[in-house]
DNA sequence: GGCGATTGTGGGGAAAATTCTGACTCCAAT
DNA sequence: ATTGGAGTCAGAATTTTCCCCACAATCGCC
């Protein structure tokens, strides 16, 4: 029985290569290669993969989010986080989100596979450096500061659009909300974080990771 | 006559991606995969490849100092920068340090493999977005190393302030300004810069040392 | 099992910011 | 002597933001 894969990656040449990557193996097939976070969702809802690839920096949804959803929506699905990144914070929210794999992009291509290989038989896969970050956060408990678990999917999604340098209107129309909808999850969101101008919201967004400093 | 290619990328993932798109066409072969930029500079040396995709951050040498060095020592070698972010001035050095092409990762493979082909042909390959950059620099002949010069000393206390979280209203009044005359100049300051929203803006400040991530 | 808090969704109206256009001075360089 | 950038400001039109409010659906908690 073949796996189905579905890869979400923005950078397309990366998505492709790993496709190729992916396909050369007897026994998966990429059904599926998406260029963000909300294509990852839709496409995983409407054809149940067995596994999604998706890396973690994508635009209008990133990775964890949408694999907070995926996982939500289509429990059946495994999904594989891949970055670029070996960032404690990020892969203890992806675990969070319901990720079953965390791979980073440093690793060989046979560590992907064999995450796939894994993961699909209900395990999981952690890149080698990740499980240190794990284990410490067992040992000392840490993590109730962080500032982004005060917000809902919803804030932290205008949160990263805005920071990605959208403006409320075209943030409105990509999700198909009211601009006064956005604001509200704006104004919500930065009343949360006690942040009170557009540029500490953005700085706070790099902190965090949900924006890429370029 | 198919044409030799050698990968340098420290994602061990994309790098074999690459390798497997590479392959797949008729006219070129992947004669060597390494993940440094010390590798690639002493492999490109030895095997005297036709092109080098090198990706723009790699331990030990980055791609754009490694690109430098091929140059120097094997300049029948063509080589190709491959990079996560589209900026300018990344571009600009890869150019100037010999690259004859620059793909941003977000590209379809399809576009790594032309550039490959136009490259080796003798040509240069630039992803579409960043010709503006070339063109840019060509026209108003910017220093490469700082975007700052560009912008008067009122520009840059304007930046400055707006990226520190102020206002219009409250930069005017602590400059003792007509908050017209500062609109003025954060206009003109993002003309110069080509910057178009806030989010990109604080970014840039934060590049620039102008202001601290804190 | 009910009840307050949170979340998702929006409206109205005032305030601020932005855009566009234009204009005047000073100063430096060609 | 003319050009051109820098510094300064304004008015009108438009867009965005800000602040206050509303209401249904959940969610968590006692």
């Amino acid at each position: 029985m073949t796996i189905k894969v579905l890869i979400a990656d923005d950078h397309g040449v990366v998505a492709e290569g790993l496709r190729f990557v992916v396909d050369a193996q007897a026994d998966m097939k990429v059904v599926a290669c998406v260029q963000d976070g909300r294509e990852a969702v839709r496409h995983s809802i409407e054809m149940c993969p067995d596994v999604v690839l998706i890396d973690h920096s994508m635009p209008v949804l990133n990775g964890t989010e949408a694999t907070l959803m995926i996982c939500e929506r289509c429990p059946q699905t495994r999904v594989i986080m891949l970055s670029m990144y070996s960032n404690q914070i990020h892969v203890l929210r992806a675990l969070q989100a319901g990720a079953a794999g965390y791979v980073v992009k440093k690793s060989a291509a046979k560590e992907v596979v064999d995450a796939i290989r894994v993961v699909h038989k209900g395990g999981r896969y952690l890149s080698k450096e990740l499980v240190d970050y794990v284990i410490d956060h067992v040992v000392r408990k840490a993590g109730p500061g962080d500032p982004l678990e005060r917000l809902s999917s919803r804030e932290r999604q205008v949160l990263q659009m805005l920071a990605e340098g959208n403006s409320v209107a075209h943030i409105a129309i990509a999700l198909a909300l009211s601009p006064k909808t956005v604001e509200t999850y704006r104004a919500r969101m930065m009343d949360k974080l006690d942040i009170h101008d557009f540029a500490t919201l953005v700085k706070f967004a790099i902190q965090q990771g949900i924006t890429p400093l370029d």
